[in-house]
DNA sequence: ATTATTTATTTGTTGCAACAAATATTGTTG
DNA sequence: CAACAATATTTGTTGCAACAAATAAATAAT
């Protein structure tokens, strides 16, 4: 659907300004996609993508400030995103014996099942893409998007 | 900058997979800029929308349900986001004199001030936009967005 | 006319986000 | 080695976001 459909304006001041309200209405429609699919397990994009990050680092466990450095959105807040985690069994939490100032966060087994079952879902939403726009598109726009930030 | 530096992640699974990830982070990308151009009039990115909107429905007012429906990203509660307006007295409320059940919003003269304002940074950043990328690109990405929702 | 339904907005509640400041530990420098 | 700076995480606070439920008024149905 045009964006001038989507959201009910049919006249921008120019192709830039039309891409930049196009840019930001398609990361919220991305973020609302993908939100419902986590609901249902009460998780939040950002509790996925931090669970991703700290399976990533199996076998062994990774900090908090490990994990803000290779996060999307840098969130100011990983402790409360942590406490969430843990409280849901899905990480668990011990001082590092090495440097007591950091944390060794790692997966528990319901947090590696959790991220199973998540897997068919998500799978079919970028299936659902795929029918939408061509790998060679994606690329392209990837690219565009680089450019775009310069 | 390239997505994968970054997020100082090298390789992804598909071009698809990449292309959502940098449209993630374009996505947060362009929201924090706004930001940096607002925060200064403690404002938020949706408070800017709703005041053009308001500034747009001149000479009339408007009503929360009438912005509702051309709001980029549709607030639910748009109820305390005037709340806030109002307090800076940046908008008026009044009952709808013809229907109870509706308010009418207005702008006040510190809000279009504020706008004013507004103008040039925002204008900045669209030059700034435009020295990455040509207008052609920018019509070229827009219409990938519309292609990828579907 | 009385009741029911729909519409428009507000309110209550709960949890999350943002920012600054606090705490505790480690590293550095004279 | 004592004092200071840097690092890693937590805590406090305040405000915003999400969702359901409440209120209130207009419209429709009997």
């Amino acid at each position: 659907m045009k964006i001038e459909n989507a959201i009910k304006q049919s006249s921008f001041t120019s192709n830039y300004h039309k891409m930049l309200i196009n840019l930001m209405y398609t990361g919220n429609w991305l973020r609302d996609e993908q939100m419902k699919i986590f609901k249902q397990h009460d998780l939040l994009p950002q509790h996925f993508n931090v669970l991703r990050i700290i399976r990533g680092s199996i076998p062994g466990p990774i900090a908090p400030k490990e994990i803000k450095e290779v996060l999307i959105d840098k969130a100011g807040d990983l402790t409360r995103l942590i406490d969430k985690l843990e409280k849901k069994e899905l990480v668990k939490r011990n001082l590092c014996p090495s440097n007591r100032r950091k944390m060794d966060i790692s997966i528990t087994d319901k947090g590696l099942q959790l991220l199973e079952v998540l897997n068919e879902p998500m799978e079919a939403f970028t299936r659902r893409i795929q029918q939408n726009i061509t790998e060679d598109q994606a690329a392209n726009l990837s690219d565009l998007l680089d450019t775009l930030r310069g």
